[in-house]
DNA sequence: ACCCTGACTTGGC
DNA sequence: GGCCAAGCCAGGG
């Protein structure tokens, strides 16, 4: 696996249950900021093998990218069982969920880091 | 080795 | 707000 790949997919599970996270944005901590379809492609493929929360990943304005309904549908239900809120059937305030990271990769790092170090 | 596939994003009309 | 083009690229066939 590919180090963009491997960053993104470490991201991806770094996700806390009731945020969200956009293509763009894991792209960008991953280190190629204009490589959202590649996020898609891990999705799309890896979501299974690695054990991805897939759903906690919306494009770049808030909404599930699904245009298959039931797909959109079991998506909204992961989420709102974790307590996000639809303001639209498929849209959300990525204000209020967004996981805003501050400072970069190194921060995503650093909390795996210490995420491995309590579960010791 | 080439070709296609993806649930995208941004900037510029 | 909408439409368009460009950027991005690993994995599987």
């Amino acid at each position: 696996m590919k180090p963009f790949t491997e960053r993104a997919v470490k991201i991806i599970k770094h996700i806390p249950p009731g945020k969200v996270m956009t293509y763009g944005q894991i792209a960008g901590l991953a280190g190629s900021p204009r490589a959202a379809r590649q996020v898609v492609r891990i999705l799309h493929s890896m979501s299974e093998k690695y054990s991805l929360p897939w759903y906690r990943v919306l494009n770049s304005r808030g909404e599930i990218g699904f245009r298959d309904e039931e797909q959109m549908l079991t998506q909204r239900l992961f989420l709102e069982a974790e307590g996000v809120h639809f303001i639209d059937e498929n849209r959300i305030d990525l204000g209020e969920y967004q996981y805003e990271v501050e400072s970069g990769w190194e921060y995503i790092e650093v909390s795996i880091k210490k995420a491995k170090n309590n579960g010791k």
